[in-house]
DNA sequence: GATGAATGAGCTTTCATTCAT
DNA sequence: AATGAATGAAAGCTCATTCAT
């Protein structure tokens, strides 16, 4: 059972493209360093996707659509608020040190875009970030968050404080266990640092 | 008594490639658009820099210097840890909104670069992060802030959730008063969100 | 049955350049001219050489193949030495005097390149260099030539006087019959000018 | 008693231009590599020289006027035809041999360039080839030399073949002596080849 | 659908030359 | 006469995209 309805030469691409993308970044991969990554001609990239720009960001839609799938999964409604959020962490962590190439794509390549290209990977990112909003609400409705605070605001906080550990980790070259990292973390949003 | 060690034209040049670089993004700006906006022939570009790249670090480095002078001439001892952190969000909040030019390259511009430029930018940060460092250590020496926390992971969880703030507001389209999130934000800093 | 193994447009290229090169020199002809001679894309010159200095060296080698070729045709073992000598200074002064666009490339373009590229043309070269030395050594050995000189000095004193005697009558503006001095170059080089 | 009817920094840039021509080739040697060299500033050599070519068309000139001079010395009416023969080649030879910046621009750098100024150099190099010629008519008149030989021919047949010897020796990284080529190669002028 | 040769617009950088001081 | 900062034209080369096969 299989639930692509894009041929398999689309992800080929994509596939190359991720991996030429991480080596040598956006604006350094060539197109037809792509095409033989994937095993394809030049022209045939052009079949599936209308400019280079649309390999970058169909790249990450797929990608994303993975990560929000596998967070899906990996939440349940037993969990509490806190739990669900420590879940999120945990998988946004793990999943980016069990895949480098797709977290230099994430955290580097992918910001070498103009705003146009920006603000559509903020309206992908829309899935990412609704979740998170939800587990703020079910905690304030529950009772295990406070209930003062900006949920927009909030997850914004949230989000940019892991993305930004991320790529930390990235840019030092891997040296320590990003996974390591979510329990100071979650903690760090659950209680802050006031005494 | 000026400080300014540069002739005029290098920061003509600078001031130039701001402008340019925040309208059209770094890789769609021409050197020569960037002369023309400086008011110089295309070579005297290059009798201060020595290539296109060097235009961008030197930009950002030139306007961190100016930003961390600002942090440094706003904080003084007698302000409480808590109070100095507000300070600085304070000062990168409405630093940023009150330079939309400097906003756009800071956020999205100086992102498109390569691993190496990236590092680069990195070590110009270092005087910033560090002097976040500094205030979560001093919180913890005089027991404001809570002495169980990596500081390491939490400056990169504060800066990292105020950058995130800053570029929401900016792809947004500036719909609304950043620096009016400077209170919530710090309050989600010092208390986090667990009731 | 064709022997030419590079496609068609290598050969239109390599003519262009011929062209342009022999009416503008080698350094105040652009891609661009060579490209339009050619009539090609400019884009295309780069398919089938690395840079512009290979077309020269490539148009190099490939005359100078054909030359080779002629002056083995032209040669044959009945000869004597002195005829040997006397055909490949006729092949020499008969193929420039009748090609006027390769002898400009041959005595003026191709003397305009760094050392490294007159190393490369020397090697080239050695080809019809070696095919003198033998005509010296046949004309050693079957004592039709005195057999106390110094076979690779006389061979740079022949080519030497030839290669002098074409770009003489090249400069003048081909004012007079480059064939004719054949035999009186054979002359002197049989004789020398003693009494 | 200074004979230089020119000021030091005339002959300073050409001292300059000689070493820099000699080690980067005209066409890659930058003027104000020259000036530098020169101690002087870029524009100064404008105030000397019309354009960039000038510079190397007057240290031709220069050097080439030293020579003939050098040449004019040597000769003596008492020598023989043979012995003013073989002088002027020993001339030729050790002073490129002794100087071997001179050498590199002369034989490779000055020709690099187009028709015209290889014109220019002909009529430059016209009181040396008068020189030959003198010497070629002298022997055919005091019966030292055949007479059934065209001295315009064999002037060139001369020269060119000195030509090829020291452009062949400095090819090769001046391995052997050049010097030592003086006797053999006054020999086959006299001699020729055959038997 | 697939190919890959061909295209040609576009841009950084160099450097000979000028000219205000 | 001397300077050297400034100029700006010029061109080699790249590479995303097309299209005939």
């Amino acid at each position: 059972m299989t639930s692509s309805k894009k041929p398999d030469k689309y992800y080929a691409i994509l596939e190359g493209a991720l991996k030429v993308f991480a080596e040598n970044g956006y604006h350094k991969s060539q197109v037809s360093r792509i095409a033989k990554e994937a095993g394809v001609a030049d022209g045939t990239i052009y079949l599936y996707f209308k400019k280079k720009e649309d390999i970058l960001t169909s790249l990450f839609q797929e990608k994303l659509g993975e990560l929000v799938e596998k967070f899906t999964q990996g939440l349940n409604n037993q969990m509490t608020a806190k739990e669900a959020l420590q879940k999120v962490c945990e998988i946004h962590f793990s999943e980016l040190e069990g895949n480098i190439h797709l977290a230099y794509v994430t955290q580097i390549e992918l910001r070498q875009s103009d705003l146009d290209l920006r603000k559509e990977i903020g309206l992908a990112l829309k899935r990412y970030i609704v979740l998170i909003e939800n587990i703020l609400e079910k905690g304030k409705r529950d009772g295990s968050f406070r209930t003062d605070f900006d949920v927009k605001l909030v997850r914004l906080l949230i989000f940019g404080g892991m993305d930004e550990v991320v790529t930390s980790w990235l840019i030092s070259g891997q040296k320590y266990s990003l996974t390591a990292q979510v329990i100071p973390t979650i903690d760090f949003f659950m209680k802050g640092i006031e005494s």
